[in-house]
DNA sequence: CATGAATGAGGATTCATTCAT
DNA sequence: AATGAATGAATCCTCATTCAT
C-alpha cells in the first residue's frame, strides 16, 4: 500500500541523499530483512520501499527489479557472513581443537545470522536459481573445503581419524547440523513444544555435533 | 491465468465427477505439487484449479480459501508420511542395529519424501503459523521420539550409550542431516558443484550419519 | 487515471451482464476507437475501461493483455470491413465498368473506415507483427485479387485492357490512392491547407483515380 | 532502461564532447531512428540516451522535452529530403519527360527515405498536430507544387494534358502510390505474401505510376 | 453438487522529467 | 556547457475471492 499523499508516516525523513552508495546500503539492508521474513514471492517493493529514506522508484533505478534488488540482497548476506567469519588461526591448533573450533565457528556464525539461513531456504524454495549469479558466494566455501581438508589431513597423518571422508561431505554434516537448529526451529519448536534456542539446550547442542562429528571420524 | 482463452488445453477433462472424495483428493493432490514447488506465496489458486478436472470455483467450496487448501495439504502431506514409516519392528534388534535401522528409515523416508520436505521449509518461512493447526503432526513425531527413548534407554542400560542425552536431541541430529541433505540439496549442489542425490555419495551419506550418531552416543 | 472511488462519472453504468459476448464485443468497441485514436502504445488500457460497463479486470479476463485486445481489435475491423464490401455483383458488366464499380466500392469503402485505415496504419509501425494472427484478413484480400483478375481477364480478351499487369499490383494501386487519401489527410492538408473529405474535391479524387487505372490499362 | 546498471555497455564512448552542434546532431540523429521506429509514443527518451555520447539530461537541456526532440527530428528529416529533390532541371524537357522524371524522382526520393515516410506516418496518427511548427516543410512542398503546375500548363498548351486538374490532386496521386509502397510495405506484404521492394517489381510499380497518371492526363 | 462470469484491491514496473552541483 | 542522482504519476497486469444461477 502506498502512502496517504498528505500525512508523512513515522519512518525515515525523505532527504534528497545524493549518496548513491548510501542509498543503496539502506535500500538492501531494508530488504534484507523483507525478503528474510516473506520470502522472494512474499515481499513487497512498497513495503520495502516505505521503510527506507528514499522511494520504490530507487529500486529500479539501482536494481533494476524485484528479483535484482533480491540478488543484490543474496550477495550482501553472503558478505556479512563471510567478513565475520574471517579471522581464525586454526594451523597453531591440534586437529581435533582445530575440527571443534570450526564446528564452534559454524554453529555461532548460522545462529547468529537468521536472516541469511532463511535467505539460504528461500533459495531453495527457488531451487537455487539465483544463487548461480552471485559468484562471491563459492569462493567462501571454498575457503571453507580448504581449511576442513588441510585439519583433516592432519588428523589422519597424526592417526587420529579416518581416511576415507571427504572434507565437502564432513562439512555437510556440520552445516546440516547448524543450519536445521536455525532454519527449523520454528517447526521443530511446536512440534516438541520447546525453544531451541534455550541457553542450556543451545550449549548441549553445540556439544553434540563436535561430538558426533568427532566420533564419526574416529571411527573404524 | 484465468481466463476462457486458451480454446481446449491438453489436460485432464473437464468433466462433472459428482464424487465429492475425489474431486477433493485431486485438488489436494495437485496442490500439494504447486505448493511444495512455488511455496504459499508463490503458489497460484489458478494453476491448481487448472491442472484439475475441476475449477478453482471448487477450491472455494471445498476448502473455503488458498490457506484452507494449503492446510488439508499439510495434513495429507504428513499422512502419506505416516503412512510409510508405519511397520517397523525395532525391538527385536540389538540397540545399536536399531537405531542404524531407525536412522536408515528416516533417511529413506526424507530422501523419498521431497514435497513433504519442502512443505515443511515453506512452514518455517512461515513461522509455522499452520503446523499447529494439524494434529495429526505432533502425534507421529511423539511416536518417533518415544521408539528412539526406548532404543536409547536400552543401549544406556546395556552400557553402550551414554545417559545424558535426550531423545528429542539425537533425533535433532539424525533429522537435521536427513532433512538438510533434501532441503538444501539446490544451493548445496550449486555451490559445490556437485549432485546429493548421486547414489555412490548418498551410500556414503547414509554411513555417515549412523556413524555419528553412534559415535556421539559411545563418547566419554 | 482511475475513477475517484466515490464519485460515479458520466459513462455507462455498472451492472453485471453475465452476458460474455455482450461484455467482449462492447470492450472491442470501446478499444477500437481507443486503438485508432492513439495507436497501440498511446492507447491507455484504463481508458478504455472507464467507457465501458465492466472494469479493467475484464480486458484481462477476456483478451489477456493489452497486447491481445488489440488484435481481437484488429479482426473485428477487417470482419466489419468485409461484411459490408460483401454484395456486388460485377459479373454482370463490362469489363470497364465493372472495374469502376470495383474501385468505387474501394473508395467509399475505405473512405468510410477511418477506424479501420489508422488501425492498418498503426500495424504497418509496428511492422505487421500483429497482423499474420489474424487469419481472416488474408481470406478478405484474396477475394478482392479473385474478383479483380476476373475483370482484368476479361477486359485483355476484350483487346481492351494490357495483358503485362498483375492483379496485385493493381489492386496496390487503387488502395494506395483510396487509402492514403484518409490515412494521410492531415499532413497533406496542413501542407496545403486544404480538407480532403471536402465534397467536390472528393468526387473529383473518385473519378481520377478511375480514370488513372483505365489510363494505365489501355497503355501500350 | 535508465540505471546505472549495465556496467560498461558497448557503444559510443562517454567522452564530453564540447561541441554543442555536434551532440545536438548526434541527438537527432540517434532520434530519427528511434521515433521512426517506434512512433512518437512508443519511442523510448532513455533508449535515445543511451545509445548517445551524451546523457538522457542534454535532451532536456538542448531540446526541453521529448517533444521538442521530435519536432527536431521532424525538421531534420524534411531538410535531409529537401537536400536531396534539389537539384532537377525539367524545363529542358517535353511535358511527358518532365512529367516521367518528376515522378521517378517522387518514387525514389519516398523509396529511399524510409524513417522519413515513417515519420510523416507518425504524423498522422498524432494528427499532424506538430508537423505546422515545422514551417520548412510548406516551402518544401509548395516547390513541388510550383514545378508541377509549370509542367501540366506547358502539357496542356501542347494539346497533351487535360485542363481540369488541380495539381494538388495529382501530386497527391503520386505521392499516395510512391508513399503507401513504403508505408504500408508490411501489412501488404504479409496479406499478399510478397515483398515490395523486390527489385522486379519495383521497377514495374515505377512504370506503371508513370502510366497511370499520363493516361489519366491524357483521358476525355 | 456444481459453475461460468465477474471483480476490488493490490503489485511490479515504466515513463518523462527535474534537482542540485 | 554539462551531469549523476533522484522522482511523482501513471501504466500494465495479477491475485485471491465472490456473485448469480
Amino acid at each position: 500500500m502506498d502512502a496517504p499523499r498528505a500525512s508523512r508516516r513515522p519512518g525515515p525523513e525523505r532527504t534528497r541523499t545524493n549518496d548513491p552508495e548510501r542509498t543503496k546500503a539502506e535500500l538492501i539492508e531494508v530488504a534484507m530483512a523483507e525478503f528474510a521474513a516473506n520470502g522472494l514471492t512474499g515481499a513487497r517493493v512498497d513495503a520495502i520501499a516505505e521503510r527506507t529514506r528514499t522511494s520504490k522508484r530507487m529500486i529500479y533505478y539501482y536494481f533494476g527489479s524485484k528479483e535484482g534488488l533480491y540478488l543484490a540482497v543474496l550477495e550482501a548476506a553472503y558478505r556479512q557472513v563471510r567478513a565475520i567469519e574471517a579471522e581464525l588461526d586454526l594451523a597453531a591448533l591440534d586437529p581435533e581443537s582445530a575440527l571443534r573450533a570450526l564446528i564452534d565457528q559454524t554453529f555461532e556464525n548460522d545462529d547468529a545470522h537468521g536472516d541469511f539461513i532463511r535467505l539460504v531456504t528461500i533459495e531453495n524454495i527457488h531451487r537455487a536459481e539465483h544463487i548461480a549469479d552471485v559468484p562471491s558466494i563459492r569462493q567462501i566455501n571454498e575457503r571453507v573445503i580448504a581449511i576442513l581438508g588441510a585439519i583433516l589431513e592432519r588428523g589422519r597423518e597424526a592417526g587420529l581419524f579416518r581416511a576415507d571422508l571427504d572434507p565437502i561431505d564432513v562439512h555437510l554434516m556440520i552445516s546440516a547440523f547448524c543450519f536445521f537448529r536455525v532454519a527449523n526451529r520454528h517447526t521443530f519448536g511446536a512440534i516438541f513444544d520447546l525453544d531451541l534456542s534455550e541457553p542450556a539446550r543451545r550449549a548441549r547442542h553445540k556439544g553434540m555435533i563436535a561430538d558426533a562429528v568427532l566420533g564419526m571420524l574416529r571411527a573404524r
